[in-house]
DNA sequence: CTTGCACTTAACCGATCGGTCAACTATATT
DNA sequence: AATATAGTTGACCGATCGGTTAAGTGCAAG
């Protein structure tokens, strides 16, 4: 069972850091199987197409933020608003150590696809979707425990949150726009004095 | 002189609607001479490289802004903070517009390029950094005018000012994620409540 | 009337693109 | 031992990529 396991996950890992560090449209499947050791019909066993691919590294990245930083981050036993600066703090350590090993910041994959692809082809475009999605909830539980806690007084939540999420992509395409990861650091904790009112009933 | 200009011009334009709804690895040179009704050889004669292209396609973009919406919202007679208010109107109906022709959200084409070519082109990545300097200087521009009026308390006006660029940026991304328009709407506004405030001295 | 130059045409370059295919190997099942 | 199936190989597909080149065309200055 394991040479397949393992020729499948050796393609993504292939694939995952030359999307991250250059673009969807720019890295060829050639190219990929090169990396992974291996010849282009052995690709197409186990994925149809090369967008089926990128899902998957899609996929693989966000379980990996999941189960790492993220988890860090939102782990319920910080006090709420204090998760918000720790995943801030993640994204600029994480970004940092990138450029220190790759000389480059790359930047967010969610974010980069988004902008290369999202108006090409509407089945990544939702697959990106649904990781913002998730995300911008993260957020928002903490706002709301935030509010609960009486740490911050009352807001609309579900548009803070998306509010938080967009600064962050913004902040990371900035510092990426700049090749330096102190950006993040320098706009990073701001994210926490964005305010969106609740609507008046 | 004017077939020659016109020609270029051509074929700027026949690239402008291109780069900014697709991507620039997506838009082949070919493609943009058949949408100019030109030979390649003649493309060539005007721009020694695709890369060229792409930056007079950048100018042409951030003259088009700074002539036209930017020229409004930053309006030295309007109240400084409501010059930001107009731009966030502006880029919302901006997007909107383009929407109900193209039936796309096409986001701005410098996040998109600097996502998609900051790793790979330096020269690509300085153009599209000095857009977002003069942006951020505008910005900045208001905030000063803004504490020196009494508008809003004092505060750091060149970090606040990023960051504000920042959030134009992700709300942009985040919009574009859901081809939607109405998330600049819901979420520009908030771009006022970011604050980095003074280091200590 | 000629020379020169800006411009255009259309064929062409090697390389690469995403994807297919038929033949082959290795393993597990019967 | 025979069969089925998963996985792999390497050649191949037509299309397109960014870019080049040689041969013209048309106009303007001398």
């Amino acid at each position: 069972m394991n040479i397949t396991i393992d020729t499948r996950s050796r393609i993504i890992a292939a694939a995952k850091p030359r999307f991250h560090s250059r673009s969807y449209a720019n890295v060829g499947i050639q190219e990929i199987c090169e990396g992974a050791g291996i010849q282009k019909g052995s690709f197409y066993h186990f994925f149809p197409s090369k967008r089926d691919l990128v899902m998957a590294v899609i996929d693989e990245f966000a379980d990996e933020w999941a189960h790492g930083f993220v988890a860090e981050a939102f782990d319920p036993a910080l006090p709420p608003m204090e998760r918000i600066d720790y995943l801030i703090d993640a994204a600029y350590f994480w970004q940092k150590s990138i450029k220190q090993v790759h000389g480059r910041m790359l930047g967010c994959i969610f974010g980069n696809l988004t902008l290369e692809v999202s108006t090409q082809d509407d089945i990544l475009r939702a697959k990106l979707l649904a990781i913002f999605t998730r995300a911008k909830s993260r957020f928002q539980e903490a706002l709301d425990q935030a509010i609960a806690g009486g740490d911050i007084p009352p807001l609309d939540s579900a548009l803070t949150a998306e509010a938080m999420l967009a600064y962050l992509e913004g902040v990371i395409l900035l510092a990426k726009a700049q090749n330096d990861p102190e950006v993040l650091y320098r706009l990073g904790p701001a994210i926490k004095t964005l305010r969106i009112e609740l609507a008046q009933a």
